[in-house]
RNA sequence: GGCGAGGUAGCUCAGUUGGUAGAGCACACGACUGAAAAUCGUGGUGUCGCCGGUUCGAUUCCGGCCCUCGCCA
């Protein structure tokens, strides 16, 4: 049930046998940290819940969509009565036209993890948000760079002008590693080139992974991939039946700016243009749906490649048991 | 019933002056370090409505039939 250890430690060895780097060690006597990752709609929440009442634990937040006041319905958020039942950190922390970060992300999560332990209670680190989670758990070195929106705007018309290639180039200059990584993608480019030009110190050498700093039971719930759609898709129709339109027109006619980021959530910004009249109801629905399958196939390709995810069927009979025998065995209690 | 338009991928459609076909979306896989429910990359999955005719060869041309949508009765 414990992480694979590399069987040989010497110095200077960086990738053992079994395909773990010396980075993905956890530091000697971390502490304990419970994880469930795992694509929408698929019962992260409430197992979180449940192992919260049953071990004493309190959530700590990792769902990218939490954070905003005001989105309740279709970000799917527990609701006040589970979050008395057990504590939960990091949620409606932000207002809807604030803005997160991974850098910023790992700070607050890494200070509630703290406390939580410091209170001699369980950390559960629960949520969809892979980027997020695997940042914590593996103890990720962020290039402390803080986003510079001028600049951004700026290589965004130079793309236009010189293409995204010239712009990679440039790139791969100074920082052929990053360059590689970034591939097509014109974020990425000029991210890795932001950083460049606030230290002069090529990114891929201010990044990089671990030592892990605690011991984590990795837990990543899934089911078939068609049932899975199938529960997606009846969730966007019990958000619709439960108010979703207007909760999405309250934020709008609070002055919230339809390019705000936490207007990029599934289930808000496809209602954006039926509210506007341009489509109707039902094609934004299935508009929602589809673009909600997507995002779970890339979750669940996030989760795909973490070889320390326990997997868990949540349509198998007595997953919930099992996946709380786990626990209990790895925090050692009986 | 008459006239007109149309039946091509799961969906919406393009196309082939006759050599068995391609876009978007869906779907599948992948990348990912301060926007991540974001962003980006790769992949075509098909009795071209059915039956017959012409032809070396028909999804394409011809005939018949079936179905859909308009308009008129």
């Amino acid at each position: 049930m414990l992480p694979p250890t590399p069987n040989n430690q010497e110095k200077g060895q960086k990738v053992s046998q079994d395909g773990f780097s010396s980075d993905d060690l956890a530091v000697p006597g971390a502490p304990k940290l419970v994880v469930v990752a795992g694509p929408t709609a698929v019962g992260k929440t409430r197992l979180g819940i449940e192992l919260g009442l049953r071990f004493g634990g309190e959530v700590v937040n990792a769902d990218s969509r939490y954070f905003y006041r005001g989105m309740d319905i279709g970000v799917a958020k527990p609701d006040q009565a589970e979050r008395r039942d057990v504590p939960h950190h990091l949620i409606d922390i932000l207002d809807p036209d604030d803005d997160m970060s991974l850098a910023l992300y790992q700070g607050l999560a890494m200070a509630a993890i703290a406390d939580i332990l410091s209170r001699g209670r369980v950390p559960l680190l629960v949520g969809g948000t892979p980027l997020y989670v695997n940042a914590v758990v593996e103890g990720w070195r962020i290039p402390r760079v803080p986003p510079d929106p001028e600049f951004r705007a700026r290589l965004e018309a130079e793309a236009e002008q010189i293409g995204l290639p010239a712009l990679a180039s440039r790139l791969a200059e100074i920082d052929p590693a990053a360059a590689a990584r970034s591939g097509a993608n014109l974020r990425r480019v000029i991210r890795a080139l932001e950083v460049y030009e606030a230290t002069g110190v090529p990114m891929s050498a201010q990044e990089g992974k671990g030592p892990r700093p605690f011991e984590a039971l990795e837990l990543g719930l899934t089911m078939p991939r068609e049932e899975l759609y199938a529960a997606v898709d009846r969730r966007v129709d019990d958000q619709i039946a439960r108010g979703l339109i207007d909760e999405v027109r309250a934020l709008l006619d609070g002055g919230l700016r339809s390019d705000a980021s936490a207007m990029s959530a599934l289930g808000y910004r496809q209602l954006v243009p039926y509210l506007r009249g341009e489509v109707s109801l039902a094609d934004a629905v299935d508009r929602i749906k589809a673009d909600t399958h997507r995002y779970v196939r890339h979750q669940e390709t996030w989760l795909r490649r973490n070889l320390r995810l326990i997997r868990i069927d949540v349509t198998e009979h007595g997953c919930v048991e099992r996946a709380t025998l786990m626990v209990a065995e790895f925090l050692g209690r009986s």
